[in-house]
DNA sequence: CTACCTGCAAAAGGTTTGCATAGCC
DNA sequence: GGCTATGCAAACCTTTTGCAGGTAG
């Protein structure tokens, strides 16, 4: 991969973020500073830092892609209300990783999983 | 729901078929014999049928929804190889929904797994 | 009769791509 | 110098929507 200054900010935007940052959200934060940034520029080194494990491409159904600087086993609640998106982590990931493997005899070389439900600040409003 | 010939045919169309189909694979094998028929009204009725736990919507990343006749509880497995998808089931779900509701402080309402690997075709092909 | 449904076509939204130019090594 | 990356705009693909007319109950 060849040096480029725009990899570069696209990279820097999304380790100084503590969010899961869209394409769209990424270019508009950038483009403030470097107007002739364009959108395709963005999409294009989004896919290769991912290609390169350097950043994780997460895809939650009904939301564009978005971009996680934490490339570790993890995976994401969406809540239903209010739409934020928290990490959480699975414990049980390697014992149904070798259980799906020998149930469908296949080799599992990534999961995606998406919890869908109520956060706790959601819940709360609830309740009053 | 009132009634709909269309309605009842694209929810046919899915029973009778052993794989998950697209919107557009829908709309093609109907379009042959009611050459009227529209893509819109289509997704519309797939929209309802969803809603209203007749058939299952599947979001895999990077593909088409695609609509499961088969609405328990499963999972989809994605060759990257070929394409092809397989249901699979996790014992451990119960398991893993309380233990992120406990981790996270969330109410879960749904669970989507997708792994992605290689197949048991594929596999062999590879070693060949 | 009225509410819901349809077909058609246009629009929306996110993402990719072709092309000519610019920049890294 | 050559290969890769960029900006720009157009194209793409899936899905949604507005509208005027049709159909079930």
């Amino acid at each position: 991969m060849k040096y480029s200054k725009q990899r570069e900010m696209i990279l820097n935007c999304i380790k100084e973020s503590h969010q899961h940052l869209t394409a769209d959200a990424i270019y508009d934060t950038l483009k403030k500073d470097h107007p002739n940034l364009s959108l395709g520029t963005v999409y294009r080194n989004l896919a290769q830092l991912a290609d390169h494990g350097m950043i994780l491409k997460i895809s939650i159904p009904g939301q564009p892609d978005c971009f996680d600087k934490n490339i570790d086993d993890h995976f994401h609640f969406l809540c239903i209300d209010c739409g934020n998106v928290k990490d959480v982590f699975v414990d049980e990931l390697s014992e149904i990783k070798s259980h799906v493997e020998q149930q469908a005899n296949v080799d599992i070389e990534s999961i995606d999983i998406t919890f869908k439900g109520v956060c706790t600040t959601c819940k709360q409003k609830k309740v009053q």
